[in-house]
DNA sequence: AATCAGGTTGATCTT
DNA sequence: CAAGATCAACCTGAT
C-alpha cells in the first residue's frame, strides 16, 4: 500500500544515517517531514535556540533539494498529532528513538494516539552507537558504572552499525510532499524574534547549527590524520584561544551529525596506522557518550541526587551569593571567571574547563549542589545533552562514577599548566589584561603598585576571591569523607545474594532468549 | 569471601 | 624538565 507518512524529526536533524526517514520513504506516496517546537522541551537558552533554528533551516534546505519541505509546528506533540493525522490522512509515522525520559513519555502518548488513528508507527535507533537497552541487558539489567565495564560489554556486541547514506532523488522519486502557497505562512521556521529571542544583543555565531556545517566540520578535522591518530583528550588544553578539540558535540547532541558516521570516519582514518585508544581517543569520546547514555537509562532519577540510588547523598549548602558569583563570573578567581565568561559568550567550553568550574562549584570550593550547576549549564551550553550533563556533573562532584574526591582541581594551578601567560584569561577578562603573568591567576596577591599599573584594583575593578581555596578545599574533602561514610555498603550482585539466598540460575528459555537477541 | 588492581584528565615536592 | 613519590584513601569489578 502507498502510505501518507509523517517523519517526525526530534533529535536526528539530518538526512545522512537516518534509518527512520528511509523507512518513511518505503511504500510512501506522500511525505510530511515534521518538526514540532514543543514548549515543554524548550530547554536551554537563546544560543541553543539559535543553533536549533539554524539546524532546521539547513534541514529544510536539504529537503527542498529533494523536492520536499520541512513542516514546523508549535505545540505539544500530543495535541499536534491528532489534527495532523486527520488533516493529512496519515497512515504511517516514523521517528528516531530517544532515550531521554521526556522523549520517551512523549512518544508513549503519541503512539497511543497513532493507534487510535490507525497509524502505523516505526522507530529506529540512530542517535547512539548502540541500542542502549541491549547494553543494559547484556549487563544483566544493570547499567555499568565503570568505563572499563562498558567497553567489555560493547566488545561483545561488536562494532556499531554502519551508517546509511542520505536519501537521493532516486529514493524519493515516487514520493511527493504536498506543499501549498500557505506553507511559508503556516509551517515556516519561526524567526528568533518569534521565539522570544532578542537577537540584536547576541554575539556572532561561532558554531552555526545544521547538518552541512556538521559534515564540513567533521571533514575539516578528519583531514588532520596525524592529529586524529594521536588525539588524547587529557593532553588537550582547556584554555587555548581556539578550541583544542573538535567541537562536534553540539552537532551530535542535536543529531546534525550521526555518532555512527563519526565513528566509522574515525575508523577509516585509523586504518593501518598507529593510533590512540579509548578512553582517551576520539573513538573513546564517543564511547563516553554511550557510557552516560547507558547510565541515564538504567539509573532512576538520573538528573537528581535524591532518589538516585548510586549517587552519594551530600549535605550541599544553599548559598545564592556564591552560586550567582560563580554563574556570573565574579568568583575572584580569574581562571574560573574566564571559563564562565566563555561559556556565557560562546556556549561552549573545553571538557577540562568544565571539570575546573564544576569541581569549584561543588566539592572543591563552594560546596553547592551539582544540580545547581547542571541548571546553569542547561541555560548556557550549545551541546547541552540531558544524559551527558547529568552524568558529568555527578562525575565531577564525586557523587557517582568517580570517587577520588581527594583529587581537587586548583583554580590557580590547573590553568597554568597549559597557559602560563594567562592569555586565555586576558581574552575573556580584559580588565586583567595588563596583569603580569606571575599574578594573573591570583591578582589579589599583586602589590598595590602593580594593581595600579595594571589599571585594575582588586576589590574595586575585579572581585577579591570569594573563598580561600587552600582552606575550603581541605575542609570540603573532610565533608566528602563524612558523606561517603554514610553510604550504604556496595552491593556486588543481586539483593538476593546479599540476603544470603542463592541467585536464581537462568532457565533454558532465558538463555535462548539472550542468545537470540544477540543475533 | 576477601583481596586486589585499576580508575580518561590533581597538586606538589623530590629526584 | 620528565618521572616518581607522597598526600589520603575513594569505589567497582574481577579474581
Amino acid at each position: 500500500m502507498a502510505h501518507s507518512c509523517i517523519h517526525w524529526f526530534r533529535k536526528g536533524l539530518r538526512l545522512h544515517d537516518n534509518p527512520a526517514l528511509m523507512a518513511a520513504l518505503r511504500d510512501c506516496k506522500e511525505l510530511y517531514p515534521l518538526y514540532i517546537l514543543d514548549p515543554n522541551y524548550t530547554y536551554g537558552g537563546k544560543k541553543r535556540i539559535r543553533f536549533l533554528m539554524g539546524a532546521l533551516k539547513d534541514l529544510d534546505c536539504s529537503l527542498q533539494k529533494l523536492n520536499s519541505r520541512l513542516f514546523v509546528v508549535r505545540g505539544k506533540p500530543e495535541e499536534v498529532f491528532p489534527e495532523l493525522f486527520s488533516k493529512w490522512n496519515i497512515t504511517k509515522l516514523t521517528y528516531e528513538y530517544d532515550t531521554e525520559p521526556y522523549g520517551r513519555s512523549c512518544v508513549g502518548k503519541v503512539t497511543t494516539l497513532a493507534q487510535e488513528h490507525g497509524v502505523e508507527v516505526i522507530y529506529k535507533i540512530s542517535h547512539t552507537l548502540y541500542d542502549i537497552d541491549r547494553i543494559i541487558e547484556e549487563n544483566n539489567g544493570k547499567p555499568p558504572l565503570t568505563y572499563n565495564r562498558l567497553q567489555s560489554l560493547v566488545k561483545t556486541l561488536g562494532p556499531p552499525k554502519k551508517p546509511i547514506p542520505a536519501p537521493t532523488m532516486e529514493d524519493i522519486k515516487d514520493v511527493k510532499t504536498p506543499c501549498f502557497e500557505q506553507h511559508n505562512k503556516k509551517y515556516k521556521i519561526p524567526s528568533l524574534e518569534d521565539m522570544g529571542v532578542d537577537s540584536t544583543s547576541m554575539e556572532e555565531e561561532q558554531f552555526p547549527g545544521g547538518e552541512q556545517e556538521a559534515l564540513r566540520r567533521l571533514d575539516e578535522h578528519m583531514k588532520m590524520t596525524a592529529w586524529v591518530c594521536s588525539f588524547e583528550k587529557p593532553q588537550t588544553s582547556p584554555n587555548s584561544l581556539r578550541p583544542s578539540t573538535t567541537v562536534l558535540s553540539p552537532y551530535t547532541t542535536f543529531g546534525c551529525l550521526s555518532a555512527r558516521t563519526f565513528w566509522w570516519r574515525l575508523s577509516e582514518v585509523y586504518r593501518g596506522k598507529k593510533h590512540s585508544d579509548p578512553p582517551v581517543s576520539l573513538h573513546g569520546q564517543l564511547l563516553w557518550r554511550e557510557f552516560f547514555y547507558t547510565a541515564s537509562v538504567g539509573i532512576p532519577n538520573f538528573n537528581k541526587m535524591e532518589g538516585n540510588p548510586v549517587c552519594t547523598q551530600v549535605d550541599w549548602d544553599t548559598n545564592s551569593d556564591y552560586l550567582s558569583a560563580w554563574k556570573e563570573a565574579r568568583t575572584g578567581f580569574p581562571f574560573i571567571d574566564a571559563i564562565m565568561t566563555q561559556l556565557r559568550m560562546e556556549g561552549w567550553i573545553h571538557h577540562l574547563a568544565r571539570h575546573a568550574v564544576a569541581c569549584f562549584l561543588t566539592r572543591g570550593d563552594l560546596w553547592i549542589s551539582w544540580e545547581e550547576g547542571q541548571k546553569v549549564f542547561e541555560e548556557f551550553l550549545l551541546d547541552l545533552d540531558w544524559a551527558l550533563n547529568a552524568g558529568n556533573w555527578q562525575w565531577l562532584s564525586a557523587s557517582t562514577f568517580f570517587h577520588q574526591y581527594f583529587r581537587v582541581y586548583s583554580p590557580i594551578a590547573f590553568g597554568k599548566k597549559t597557559d602560563k601567560n594567562g592569555d586565555y584569561i586576558k581574552k575573556y577578562l580584559p580588565i586583567l589584561k595588563k596583569f603580569p603573568p606571575n599574578y594573573i591567576y591570583e591578582p589579589w596577591k599583586a602589590p598595590l603598585s602593580i594593581q595600579q599599573a595594571a589599571g585594575c584594583i582588586v576589590g574595586k575593578d575585579y572581585p577579591r576571591p570569594i573563598v580561600q581555596h587552600e582552606v575550603v578545599s581541605k575542609k570540603n574533602i573532610q565533608r566528602m569523607k563524612v558523606a561517603y561514610a554514610k553510604r550504604s555498603p556496595h552491593i556486588t550482585d543481586s539483593p538476593e545474594k546479599k540476603k544470603g539466598t542463592k541467585r536464581k540460575a537462568p532457565t533454558v528459555v532465558e538463555m535462548l532468549m539472550k542468545k537470540n537477541r544477540r543475533q
